[in-house]
DNA sequence: AATGAATGAGGGTTCATTCAT
DNA sequence: TATGAATGAACCCTCATTCAT
């Protein structure tokens, strides 16, 4: 009764809601990390936010790192998760792209969704760290290889594919560092707005209006 | 002697190198927060930079939190000198806008100024805090001007002004977390490169060529 | 087990000795800041009189100066209880200060209670400094009562009546400057002179005997 | 130039003032540790109150703890110079002592003394300790051959002489702890009033009045 | 599963002391 | 003589982590 208040009211009684704990913890992390960063962020601070004493939270993880870890795991769950609902045939390079832009940036101002994207990687193990480069690698390449797609069918038109990325997603990731809910724009706005206009960065015909 | 070899051989031996030495340790702070963040980076890491001991520190500043605010006063010194070398007439909104976008990312890449732009501002004083916003709300509000006056004048299309702005100095901030020297880009080109993207992003003519 | 060992062996094993923890920690400040003062004190100093280690002690308090505080509160509760005991009537004002300082003194010297006096306030926060003050007052308020009491009855023959009492107080506060347990005179028979002789001072028949 | 106007403006242009800057050092180390404890005192704090930098001091005393004991010893040097001024014919055992205090509690509450006089002891060396007790000591010694006179010669009635002593001692020491300057009462007049009623507690005709 | 207690390992800050100027 | 600079040694305090209950 007790443990089935707390946990952030996130968390129904039953037996296998450790699953359930442990997402509410990763969430709880992301945010805290997101707000202070890692060294910034206290276990207290999180135990604090789930309700939870510090110590619980060690039944659930080994480390702080690891915590870390995971949350930039479950981001790279939600990105895959984007990148595979795109569908391989029937759209431009660019409509690929724009569509991914807006999941990602979606999730990205998204309460629910584990919000953390790329803080800190080096307070990461080693071994940690080459798995998030990795994933996150990977993401990377699916979108350059719309970008590539875009070039080859005409809807792209830039200098250097790599150069054009990282600078669209430092426009799409820099939204978290000012973005705050309540304000004039809701999320959707927000992303719709943005995305457009990194993607008209790079339009071959920046003047068609492209739907999100 | 000693102490003329210290201070990472950047100090001549003389008498009023005092403000040397406090822009040495500013610049070795802003290299150390940008790299591990404000919690992240020890007093003793700053001091080994400097070759000198973590006391040492205390004859030049107070605390650690008052170098992180010295660094950010540093880092808005250059950019008020970047828009104050814009001229007033003579040229389109777009093309203030992009000569300080220009100026701006040159500075965040270039190895000799205060390369800090915008790391956990959660770790100031209140006091210093305010400061430190409204500081940089000065010159996003010059930016954001420029951006008006090209709305104005015809040579820029956007939606919301300061919604286009944020998303194109997210593009050009998030430079220096993937940039590192040495890469197969110099720091003018891809300066160049990034800025013309993110300018093209609002341009009314997007396909009119724009020299830095 | 280990835990029962330590804490100087005051503490029994059970669920709620937090307090009695608390105690022997406040009896163990007190005695190391009578002896060193409190800036000549270290954390460490007390940890180690407890068989325990520094951060432990973090868990009972959240200053250093906290524990100052802590000890000066305890002194007066002990003062309050002692002024409690004293009855209202059918006794001189003389006999009423006699019972006080010898409770007073007594107190002093006893191994068991918080043996702090009035060591170093310039420690204290602003904050705490006014509650120990307020309550240092009121104690000396009621032994001044006292004072014009005995002036009015005929028991009391003396000048200014605070400057009276204040000497008296020095007198007896003196005592634990010097006062060594195991010395030639026990506790009780040291209280009992020193109140003696002290309150001969301000008698207005100073060789009526007086029974402690 | 500069110097001349130092050192708390004592001190006048000439060859040999060192000694009067030791004196003036010393008088600012006393106030000080008087005011916050020998370890609550920071050289810099004497320092300015000289007006003068930390490093300086070094010129005139070795040690912070040396400076405690110079204090120390100019205490010392007072309390000597006050028995010295005691005749020792003609007087009873009770004037002696009445003189002895009064001249060493005039001694503690004026400005210009060495105003130190038991404070943190425990802070000495070793070797310096020795000293100080001893020098103490010895002070302690000619008030109790005085109460020990005034017991022979009939003019003091009290218990055991030394503890009788003690008491009167903490009358009289304690008034520093209180007593500040610009009160409503003078240091003269606190003197006479405190010294009295001391002197009254083993006076074997109490009600005989004693000139100061 | 949850937590109070304990602690080792720092990290920020102070300060007495030394030294070169 | 006076002082700015530098530093070793502490000290207070925090925090991740472990353990017994």
């Amino acid at each position: 009764m007790a443990t089935a208040a707390r946990w952030g009211a996130l968390v129904p009684t039953g037996r296998e809601l450790r699953s359930i704990r442990e997402g509410a913890l990763y969430h709880a992390a992301a945010v805290a990390f997101l707000k202070n960063g890692y060294h910034g962020t206290t276990l207290d601070d999180i135990a604090a936010a789930l309700g939870v004493k510090k110590a619980t939270l060690y039944h659930y993880v080994r480390n702080k790192q690891e915590l870390l870890f995971r949350c930039h795991m479950a981001a790279s769950d939600v990105t895959d998760e984007i990148t595979r609902q795109i569908p391989t045939n029937g759209l431009t390079g660019l409509e690929k792209l724009q569509r991914a832009l807006h999941g990602y940036l979606e999730a990205l101002l998204g309460e629910e969704s584990s919000n953390l994207i790329m803080i800190e990687e080096s307070a990461l193990t080693p071994e940690n760290y080459v798995q998030v480069i990795a994933r996150r690698d990977q993401f990377q390449a699916v979108l350059l290889g719309f970008v590539k797609e875009g070039l080859a069918d005409g809807s792209i038109s830039t200098g250097d594919p790599k150069l054009a990325l990282f600078a669209i997603l430092g426009g799409i990731n820099w939204t978290q560092k000012w973005y705050r809910a309540g304000g004039p724009w809701g999320p959707g706005k927000i992303a719709e707005g943005i995305v457009r206009q990194m993607v008209r960065s790079i339009a071959a015909d920046p003047d068609k209006a492209l739907s999100a």
